[in-house]
RNA sequence: UUGGCAGGACGAUCUGUCGCGGUCCUUUUGGGCCGAGGAAAGUCCGCACAGGACAGGGCACCCGUCUGUGGAAAGCACAGUGGGGAGUAAUCUUCAAAUAGCGUAACAGAAAAUAACCGCCGGAGUUUUUUAUUUUUUUCUCCGGUAAGGGUGAAAACGCGGGGUAAGAGCCCACGACGUUGUAUGGCGACAUGCCGCGGGUACGCUACCGGGCCUGCAAGACCAAAUAUACCGGCAGCCGAGGGCUGCCCGCCUGAUGCCGGGGGGUAGGUUGCGCCAGAUAAAUGACAGAUUCAAAAACAGAAAGCGGCUUACGGCCCUGCCAAGCUU
RNA sequence: CGGGAUGUGGCGCAGUUGGUAGCGCAUCUGGUUUGGGACCAGAGGGUCGCAAGUUCGAGUCUUGUCAUCCCGA
């Protein structure tokens, strides 16, 4: 199973993020908020993680935070279809384990899967 | 041994699986190497760099203010000088020149800075006692002298003793404290010590004085440059109807002067550079899991976005050196 | 990244030259009313964001620090 993420799979660009955000259903699930884009595309699907700075003050928290979320994404996208633009926002004000953020992350690509 | 003070060093290492940024080699898979901090933080000072402004000078405004050395400079470092404060001590901490002018000092208190409210003393008048008058004593008023004493207050006009005086006063004297001209010695210097002389109201603030400072900041600035609209230039078509709308196409109807093509400047998205030759991107890289080691779950504070010199703040633990206090042993 | 502002009773705000920290609403008590509201009288409630410094004395002056908000690109 190929479980890298290049360059090409993840979402960068103003023009992008933007029309993710003007365009975009979401829902929750567990501590991630999620706001998805079908494109018109056969690539394979992009993400962006975003920590607001908001609820963590140090970049420490932040980074720590993204790098939990990329690495539980990383494992289990081949859960997700291709030409998907994906937003990941994390709503709680805790920093909660590698597991708790593992488990959510199943559930919200479930439910990804089914719309 | 316990407690403390000062200074310094460190801020995990290794193995495996998956994964990320850069670079090099192959270029189809892959492989080699490098990859966060002592504060990267706060953005409190300074420099360099970049753009703008600018003949020269002044005012205003802002910052600094004991001395020496280092430094490009710094609200910088090191060493020192003189006061104040904390601690039994080791030690730590805070402040700072000189002269002149101006201002403030609530409440309390007579008075808060050219000091007479009470008191003390002298003189004149008046009154009382004795009375022939003066002297003495007493009451009150006026004039003058006087900083020894007066609940206060943060602060009360050098301290203490003696002399002196009507009463007093550095008015005079001895000792002492403070400031200061001169001088000698020591020190690069701030300054210290001694001698001689002089002086006498405290604290704080502001101004003058001395030194420094143009403004804005890497999202500064430089370059390349889609789509769309378009200054300008050229060509073609055009009131004998181009083009547009009803409408996906034709006819028809309505509208009625610009339309098409090419070049091209500025410039947006975006990119390159600024930018690091052993970290270096441009939505932004160091992570996840398992295990070993040292007493220990590797845990504290914390993540580079242009660079450098400092400051400040946050921080678990461990080690080394010197010193202080107390107790015990020899 | 750069620039600016504000922290004072439960809430919203004053507090100039340092000198007893105040106002409105709210709370409590009493009066008025058959009762309530309104009104009248009175009372309580403050580490002035935090920590140092200057000063006899700091909400105010100086320095550090924390938090919140706004602006430019």
């Amino acid at each position: 199973m190929d479980a890298s993420l290049p360059k090409q799979e993840r979402l960068c660009g103003k023009t992008a993020v933007a029309a993710l955000f003007e365009h975009g259903k979401s829902f929750q699930s567990g501590c991630l908020r999620c706001k998805y884009l079908r494109r018109e595309s056969s690539d394979a699907a992009r993400i962006i993680i975003s920590v607001p700075k908001r609820n963590f003050k140090r970049a420490v928290k932040r980074n720590l935070l993204k790098r939990r979320i990329r690495e539980s994404y990383r494992r289990q996208k081949a859960l997700v279809a291709p030409g998907m633009d994906i937003l990941f926002i994390y709503t709680l004000r805790e920093v909660l384990p590698y597991e708790a953020i593992y488990a959510d992350m199943t559930k919200a690509l479930e439910s990804l899967g089914n719309e």
